[in-house]
DNA sequence: AGCTCTATGTTAACAGTGTTTGCATACTGC
DNA sequence: GCAGTATGCAAACACTGTTAACATAGAGCT
């Protein structure tokens, strides 16, 4: 309550944080084509041209509110990584990564969309890592014979999960509940990591 | 070369293919965003208003786009189908799949987008699923006691792979030639399923 | 206190967009 | 050859991101 300040001043006082939580707010309604600079400035109570002394463009906007996306991301998943016993570490890890997409849809969309780019903008670039190393850590203790790649055939399964759930392509051809259908999933795929990867195969 | 025509007539004769064919090229050298029917338009020679006897609005053009580049990208995974024994046509699909996306993958991206609508489209929802069918088949065969959920766990890593690789989320992590790096893990998976799959552990 | 400097707002304008409306032109079938 | 329809154009509307010039508030110094 204290960050909400009714009465209207000239400055506005967190106009950056304002912005940034009605673009997050907008997100979940619709997707993240409809953010629009004027649209936010307008919930938010100034004029057009004030989200510029914060944010140099759209896409800079879009980006700080990826960056907050993989932050809390990166927070979910290490609290499973700390509440979860070894063994059942990664599965609740996968369970977790799909639950996240399927939650905030639009906010996991634009995380990997090209609207934001991860390669000019530092502090985005960061988070998107720091998401990705619990995960890796824990894939690449079920496979410890090959940790990278079983690290990067495990991301990519459960990132793979998340997009083909988010376009509903998957639903009609699985027609259960998503939960146990994503849990059910993910044991079989667990499980398969474990068992199958033997010494690599030699191509010539 | 029948098909372009360079004297200018009123009616252009072909404009809906012209259209199509120039947001093809487009896509593949800036992003899907960057398509305008304006653009568009100019590009073609016609009036910005002339692209609306042929598409109801943008997204209508785009999905129209998406719809094709899913019968494309079926028609490459049938011939894969076709082409290899059935030891190796799992394998040799996924590296398909994959190498797909990373040819067009601004298409790629716009086809899996939240831009255009597989539920509202029947054209492309019916392109969507034939493109999945021949994946889904070979997959389960790989995985006889469970087909249904090892075509969606394969479908979901060939998905995230190829999603984490235009992201360029991967290189970095595993710095190789992403060609081999496909393959290896492809193979990797590949094995993983055949050998991992058993008796689904039951859950309670 | 007052005075300056900077941060953060405002208003007005520009170029560009998707889309609609009304009119012009060409093709098609009788 | 003539009606009817398909396909084009021009002008306008509401909207967007972005910039420039100006206004106000708060911070720091004397």
């Amino acid at each position: 309550m204290s960050t909400s300040d009714p009465e209207p001043t000239y400055h506005h006082g967190a106009l950056k944080r304002a912005l940034l939580d009605a673009a997050l707010e907008l997100l979940d309604a619709e997707g993240a084509e409809s953010i629009g600079l004027r649209d936010l400035a307008r919930r938010v109570g100034v004029s057009p041209a004030a989200p510029y002394r914060h944010f140099s463009s759209r896409q800079a906007l879009l980006e700080a509110v990826a960056t907050e996306g993989f932050e809390r991301f990166a927070a979910m998943m290490e609290a499973q990584e700390a509440d979860y016993p070894e063994a059942e570490r990664f599965q609740a890890m996968a369970e977790a990564y799909v639950r996240f997409a399927l939650v905030q849809p639009a906010l996991f969309r634009l995380m990997f969309s090209r609207q934001v780019d991860k390669q000019s903008n530092r502090a985005l670039h960061k988070a998107a890592l720091d998401a990705y190393g619990s995960l890796a850590r824990a894939a690449a203790r079920e496979v410890p014979e090959a940790p990278s790649e079983g690290a990067v055939i495990a991301w990519s399964f459960v990132h793979g999960l998340s997009m083909l759930l988010l376009d509903e392509q998957i639903l009609g051809v699985l027609p259960e509940n998503t939960d146990s259908l994503v849990r059910s999933l993910a044991r079989r795929f667990t499980a398969s990591l474990r068992g199958g990867v033997a010494p690599a195969p030699q191509v010539r």
